[in-house]
DNA sequence: AATGTTGTGTTCGCTATGCGAACATTGAAC
DNA sequence: GTTCAATGTTCGCATAGCGAACACAACATT
């Protein structure tokens, strides 16, 4: 947890995989942008040498991770396997999944479950209705915590030190005027979100986009993931929102706390 | 390409890196029933030394794909980077969501895209409205291709070759009574799908459940991927099924093929 | 309480493994 | 046809990762 004298350059800690940390970096080179890479390609996107990039390469796609074409490696659907056993190890998404679905069908809204990894969250359930935001979003979906109502939600309930230090580093890039992006106004608006026990984002990621989000705070007081409900800002004023969704929202929040 | 003489044991494949293959082993040994193991049980389940569980088990921990609370080993969120490179890569996931939120809000079923890894088939897109099924299905979730109509969709248009080996190993394992076991019943049934252009199975899978899938057509002439409509077998009838919901898959499939 | 027994995590010398500089190869530029 | 830049591949060498051996803890057995 906390960074050891931060020996950076991992000199020879016998207990370090190096290979391992290569091959995983090699797969995170493959993006949205980028589904299909050369060796070359990914050798620079990761930064180790083309001998090594190709080594991986090959070792994934042998394990059939990857297939290659001559010239292009692209990643196939077993990688899958990797991220989803999280998710069902986890088990959290298939605890919560039940809840979202009834808050959707009652409201008509979507709705989705998330949690905080760095200073993204991730989507662990969603049940959707009709398609809200300009992208497209599943579960697995990362977005930055601070413009968020799922992040405020859960950022808002984390220990005084972890918060102390995402408060330093984080950059509060505006995603449209709207985004909060003075760093006093957004701790205001934390402190805010942690006395009234939700919070309601305004068109702060995307314009038109309205979400109520609250924690689920755990038997052991810690907080951990978060319930909201998006909808059209044209639709539904934030005070209706607070009227109709909120108490389906904590009643949610309140029976996943005893299950947890 | 063409796989050499096999030499199995992988002896000394200059350009094979164990230590990937091991580190990703590590990963998937952890799944739904074992969210929290220890170094010996993973050790146990992957077949690899304790020494070597640590070293692997330690190097996720450092670079925050795993936690470690002195005994237990568990992943963390950041594993989902791994997996959802792909889905963001490959964008299939991206491009079919629209149509089957479109063909979800029409019928008010739900609908999935799903595509085929091994003997499995893997959602990589959803759009549910009610829960209809008993387990919690979501993007990532895998089942056997034998008994679902997605699998069926795509099985029946894989090359003859492929389909062949398949068919050879596949065990047809019954998940209810009305799964097909036999494996002449099983192939006729494929060859129905391919001559009529959509699979319908009825309660193969789970009791009270009824899904109808079309292919996805490449220009290329491959299938990888299909989509589906699925509905309590209570309240719509196989007929009704192919009369109001075929068109819309049979429309959206068209589109798409001109997309992929 | 002393002694085996079984399962756990950790060390450390040895060698197979993965490293990358150096070498091929391709293909674009003129 | 020659140059040049960029890509992919080889192979001798150092070291990263291996696992037998060790240490330790938790129970049974006498």
């Amino acid at each position: 947890m906390q960074d050891q004298p931060t020996e950076d350059q991992g000199v020879g800690d016998r207990d370090f995989v190096a290979s391992l940390e290569k091959g995983l970096l090699v797969i995170e080179a493959f993006d949205a942008s980028r589904p299909r890479l050369t060796l070359s390609d990914v050798a620079n996107l990761t930064g180790i040498t083309r001998a090594a990039a190709r080594r991986y390469l090959l070792t994934l796609a042998k394990l059939s991770y990857a297939e290659f074409d001559g010239r292009y490696f692209s990643l196939t659907p077993r990688i899958l396997r990797l991220g989803y056993a999280y998710l069902s190890s986890a088990s959290l998404s298939a605890q919560v999944q039940p809840f979202l679905e009834r808050i959707s069908e009652e409201t008509g809204e979507s709705s989705s479950a998330a949690i905080l990894d760095g200073d993204d969250i991730v989507y662990v359930a969603r049940s959707a209705t009709r398609r809200i935001m300009s992208i497209g979003l599943g579960v697995g979906s990362r977005l930055p915590a601070h413009c968020t109502a799922l992040g405020r939600a859960i950022l808002a309930y984390q220990a005084e030190g972890a918060l102390k230090g995402y408060l330093q580093r984080v950059r509060l890039e505006a995603r449209t005027p709207k985004t909060i992006t003075d760093k006093s106004v957004f701790q205001a608006a934390l402190e805010a979100t942690r006395s009234q026990g939700y919070a309601i984002v305004n068109e702060e990621l995307e314009y038109g986009l309205r979400s109520i989000a609250v924690p689920v705070v755990q038997k052991n007081g810690r907080v951990t993931i978060a319930l909201n409900l998006s909808a059209q800002a044209g639709r539904i004023s934030a005070e209706e929102m607070k009227e109709r969704f909120l108490p389906l929202l904590k009643s949610a929040s309140e029976t996943l706390r005893y299950m947890l």
